[in-house]
DNA sequence: GCAACATATAGATATTTATCAATATGAGGT
DNA sequence: ACCTCATATTGATAAATATCTATATGTTGC
């Protein structure tokens, strides 16, 4: 994954309501309405809101008749995630003293 | 981690340059002249990039003479990290045929 | 075909952001 | 004291973003 990609999924999650989809998203696929449900937002913000996270690839979209489901695109989210866990120190400088990486999360 | 720090950790790291930064800051302790160096931008512009680097917390600041050390905030970022693989599909729907968690990175 | 519903798109607006030029601050050296 | 250098702050501006209202699209049931 390059680095224009991780800025693009960060700049998606970089919002707190996005930030709470996807973690509504854990719990299993949702429908647009669902997720509408739980917010203080009209029905074109989710819509945006959604759009932004479908397009970074984050989330998957899913019609079913007048529904939109969504869920978590797993492969992309576990993607980013090591790539985020690689952000880890090198150098001497930004090591703990007894050697190991002080970014070891 | 409250998902607000989330939201702002990951809008600090939503931008190409900043994220560019971070990287360079695993190598270790930089000073601002030397970051400066590696990118097209003036020097308030970094020096606005920075800012929002060290007051998510994400980044450590260090004044030494006419120098300004910057380097990783190591226990935050490892509680950033902690805290974006705690983002794990929990539900049957959202888990592999196996079973196991697909969000696993 | 039409009405009702779910979602998306268009258009407008206020806020935020990235960037720059100009200036201020503060440290060292002469 | 003064000059130079490194960085921060201020003020301005263009671009991006979050949000809304209004409208379009597409589906389902009558």
């Amino acid at each position: 994954m390059n680095e224009s990609e991780i800025a693009l999924i960060c700049k998606a999650l970089g919002d707190e309501n996005r930030l709470q989809i996807i973690k509504m998203l854990t719990g299993g696929e949702l429908c647009a309405c669902k997720i509408l449900d739980a917010f203080n937002i009209t029905q074109p913000t989710l819509s945006h809101h959604m759009k932004i996270l479908t397009e970074c690839n984050l989330v998957n979209s899913r019609k079913e008749g007048k529904w939109t489901y969504y869920s978590i695109n797993c492969k992309k989210f576990s993607e980013f995630k090591s790539a985020v866990s690689e952000f880890t120190c090198k150098t001497s400088t930004a090591k703990k003293s007894n050697g190991t990486c002080c970014c070891k999360g």
